[in-house]
RNA sequence: GGAGAGGUGGCUGAGUGGUCGAAAGCGGCAUCCUGCUAAGAUGUUGUAGGGUCAAAAGCUCUACCGAGGGUUCGAAUCCCUCCCUCUCCGCCA
């Protein structure tokens, strides 16, 4: 959500900038502009309206003795209230088409997001590690399975496709997984949160999920409650309708879920394996910062998320996001991809992104240096710090063996009793 | 699930149809005063939107007493619907 008076006053940036995701954006926020204009017009007509028929009552309290004069004011403010009830028609239907028109216009890019119209026009930050490419590398889906951690068959029979169950190693792994990459959060100064999973759909709307993306998402039948698509839902709602002092900020915090997506419309992508699952465990890694730091909090959650893969030794690329591939909320991203050897690419493990005071604006988040400053919006920072699935089939995957094992990661050892190898 | 109570400004808490955006206290802010670990005095103190203005300040208008409707010239106050919180009982991990 922007601030329509900033639109208002500086049309043609954000045109340009919004142009740079997508260039039908342009005639949106025309569209926006204009509504405002009469809105505004409205308005200032319908509160004249009020003001008059404010005077009428006052008057009439001040003089109920005199019953003529009292009866000719009460018929003028009937007069009144019949073209204001008309009036008033158009102020709401104007207004609620403003908010629903404001609601779909996405972030507008940081200046040093790159220009591009789609993902292949994303740009390599960095590169780390050295990917395997014997080609005797099973898929995880495959090796998993062999294994017998990984269950297609019986999490369909239990659910439907697209779940997956773990059983033996492959459940403790993914425990050691959770409970490692949350005790890197903790290292890092991250506040560790258990948050509801279920959540309101103004949290939604808060940090922007809704209402563009409705139908991606799991809702309960008979509460108006979400599971939700990820942890930066809950967590970034704590300090919903709140004002921090500044030396309260950064406040940082990570947090284990499970996250529920439909994946609607993602029908022929990524049928096999655990890549793209309804049920997925994750940590994420927010923060709510001033604007003046959170560039700089941005790049160091990015590298906190970033120190995971590294130590799992598990090789990966940073992206930065170009202006047409970048999510709805956010005005800087950065995508950290792990390698599957199996495929031969690099898969999205985490997405870091900065959303500026956009997400605040919708969920009311402020800050103020000392209690007569007049307070303003935070800047809010999240990252997956990881998707603990992909992550699994990325160690499945890279810490193959040509005997069908699959060595365990170092930094996981002890989380598993020391377990080296999994067969 | 059953029974009851209640939702008012940053907080506590008055206010049951007419200068109520809302008493009072606390807190916050500003100024003053006093040499004694701190207190006192006075003033000020919400949010959002609009208009005016080059802009800011200022001035001004409107809205907001859980949400949405209704009654009325006029609603925090009366009526209806919904939401939420709390207490007790029951049930339950």
């Amino acid at each position: 959500m922007h601030d329509l008076k900033d639109i208002r006053s500086k049309p043609d940036y954000y045109k340009e900038k919004l142009s740079k995701r997508n260039k039908e954006l342009v005639t949106l926020l025309e569209e926006i502009l204009t509504i405002d204009q009469k809105k505004r017009e409205v308005q200032t007509k319908a509160d004249e309206l009020r003001k008059r028929k404010n005077e009428i009552a006052s008057e009439i309290s001040r003089s109920k003795d005199d019953l003529s004069k009292t009866e000719t004011l009460k018929s003028e403010s009937i007069t009144i209230g019949t073209t204001l009830g008309e009036i008033e028609k158009n102020e709401i239907d104007l207004t609620f088409q403003l908010n629903e028109k404001a609601m779909w216009l996405p972030n507008v890019p940081s200046d040093d997001v790159p220009f591009g119209e789609d993902e292949t026009q994303n740009k390599e930050v960095i590169k780390w590690g050295n990917p395997r490419t014997e080609n005797w590398i099973k898929p995880h889906w495959e090796i998993g399975a062999k294994l017998n951690i990984l269950d297609f068959e019986r999490g369909v029979k239990i659910a439907q496709s697209r779940f997956t169950v773990l059983s033996g190693m492959g459940a403790k792994l993914e425990r050691a997984l959770m409970n490692f990459m949350l005790d890197h959060a903790s290292e890092r100064g991250y506040t560790e949160i258990f948050p509801p999973i279920l959540v309101n759909k103004e949290a939604m709307i808060g940090t922007g999920q809704l209402p563009k993306f409705e139908g991606d998402f799991y809702k309960c039948e008979n509460e108006l409650l979400y599971l939700v698509p990820t942890a930066e839902v809950p967590i970034t709602s704590l300090h919903k309708d709140e004002v921090l002092m500044l030396d309260q900020l950064p406040r940082k915090y990570c947090a284990y879920t499970p996250c529920f997506r439909r994946e609607a419309g993602a029908a022929s992508k990524d049928t096999r394996g655990i890549i793209r699952q309804h049920q997925f465990n994750k940590i994420e890694l927010v923060k709510v910062a001033s604007s003046e730091t959170s560039d700089k909090e941005h790049e160091e959650l990015t590298q906190d998320a970033e120190e995971i893969l590294r130590k799992l030794e598990l090789p990966y690329r940073k992206i930065l996001l170009c202006t047409g591939d970048i999510g709805f909320s956010a005005m800087k991203c950065y995508d950290l991809e792990v390698w599957f050897p199996s495929q031969g690419v690099y898969r999205e493990i985490s997405s870091c992104s900065n959303f500026g005071s956009f997400q605040a604006r919708r969920i009311n988040i402020k800050y103020k240096l000392t209690q007569k400053d007049k307070p303003v919006f935070v800047h809010t920072i999240n990252g997956s710090g990881l998707a603990i699935g992909r992550t699994l089939a990325a160690i499945l995957e890279n810490y193959q063996n040509e005997d069908g094992t699959v060595t365990i990661p170092k930094i996981l050892r002890s989380y598993l009793k020391n377990a080296d190898k999994v067969n």
